[in-house]
DNA sequence: TCAATCACG
DNA sequence: ACGTACGTGATTGAA
């Protein structure tokens, strides 16, 4: 119904690689004021998609000998050198939702002497681009503690701290993982819905206050056509067979996997460091705490209560001390009754 | 079987 | 002029 009379809404409408008109939810949201339909579609479609994968899905999955649901990891199919989850996918589990966060409630430890300890990495993509970049604006806001976002802010829109707005945060938020992925100006306007230009002008700001970064960026690319790989802090490869392609969409797919595959490879690294450092610490000190989960740059725990304070230390001193850097590497941590209210 | 969509970091 | 932000896995439904 929906795909053969597709309201008229949009100037130019989008089509996916087969031709057919996109209704994914970047595009859907924002037609939101164009046509009531539009959003009983998209409440339509989470519902679906909370129900179908993890309402439905998850409790037929419970090992009837443990009682609890069991995932695998496997180590060698992520391209970067992240785990991937499956048979359940463990590492997808809702939170961004208000009823998804339902859903993360459901995550309790084993027992009443047991609590949920969930630490996370803050940041820690933008630390590495901070200390593999070397720049030194990037770093001091780390040093000193600042909040990253709001600093990046200040420095892009020529603002004191404290004169920087919830817009400006945000803004500077989208620029901070677009230079994760290997920005252009289109996908951020795109992603911040505003003009292309206002992006290309936020960008050169951002290059201008941490001019490293863009160094780095340009060297990475560089040496992955010298080399055809480029490499992360560990040395682990990433080849990128297209990054000499003269085809221009091919060769900048792969220009961008050689910014990304550093980065988000590093921190793979440095949180399997941690994990196995953290395991051979607990069986050496006989804690019958249990890792249950890692999610990228978190680490879950079925805590065994009266292990709470040396876990604690344990867990954040191995996480932040996983690799010397002279940028600091910060773990935020909770603990609760489930996985939701350990955040 | 595969494209589209959407859940997460 | 072109297409356009990185990495995954599960579900659905058309082809």
């Amino acid at each position: 119904m929906f795909y053969s009379t597709y309201y008229k809404l949009m100037k130019r409408r989008k089509t996916t690689k087969t031709g057919q008109f996109k209704t994914d939810e970047a595009t859907l949201s924002k037609l939101k004021n164009k046509h009531e339909i539009i959003v009983k579609i998209l409440n339509y479609r989470q519902q679906k998609k909370l129900k179908s994968t993890y309402v439905d899905a998850l409790p037929k999955l419970a090992n009837p000998t443990t009682n609890k649901i069991h995932t695998t990891y496997l180590q060698t199919v992520a391209a970067t050198g992240r785990l991937s989850s499956n048979n359940p996918n463990l590492q997808n589990i809702p939170i961004r939702s208000e009823m998804g966060r339902e859903i993360r409630k459901a995550f309790i430890p084993r027992g009443k002497d047991y609590k949920i300890f969930a630490a996370d990495y803050s940041q820690i993509e933008l630390r590495i681009i901070a200390e593999m970049s070397g720049d030194e604006n990037m770093k001091n806001a780390f040093i000193s503690g600042e909040d990253i976002h709001s600093a990046t802010a200040a420095k892009v829109f020529r603002v004191e701290l404290k004169d920087v707005d919830r817009e400006m945060r945000s803004k500077a938020k989208a620029v901070n993982f677009g230079i994760i992925y290997g920005v252009s100006a289109f996908g951020l306007a795109q992603n911040l819905n505003i003009p292309r230009r206002e992006a290309k002008e936020i960008i050169e700001s951002y290059f201008e206050q941490y001019p490293k970064i863009k160094t780095f960026m340009d060297q990475s690319i560089e040496l992955a056509k010298e080399k055809g790989f480029v490499e992360t802090i560990m040395h682990r490869k990433r080849y990128l067979k297209d990054i000499n392609s003269t085809n221009g969409i091919v060769r900048g797919h792969a220009e961008r996997n050689a910014i990304n595959a550093p980065i988000q490879g590093s921190a793979a690294d440095i949180i399997k460091i941690a994990m196995i450092n953290i395991h051979d610490e607990m069986k050496s000190r006989n804690l019958q705490s249990k890792m249950l989960l890692q999610v990228h740059d978190e680490l879950v725990f079925d805590l065994f209560i009266p292990e709470e304070d040396e876990m604690i230390k344990l867990v954040t001193d191995k996480m932040e001390n996983a690799i010397d850097f002279a940028v600091p590497l910060k773990v935020e941590y909770g603990i609760a009754d489930n996985w939701l209210d350990a955040h």
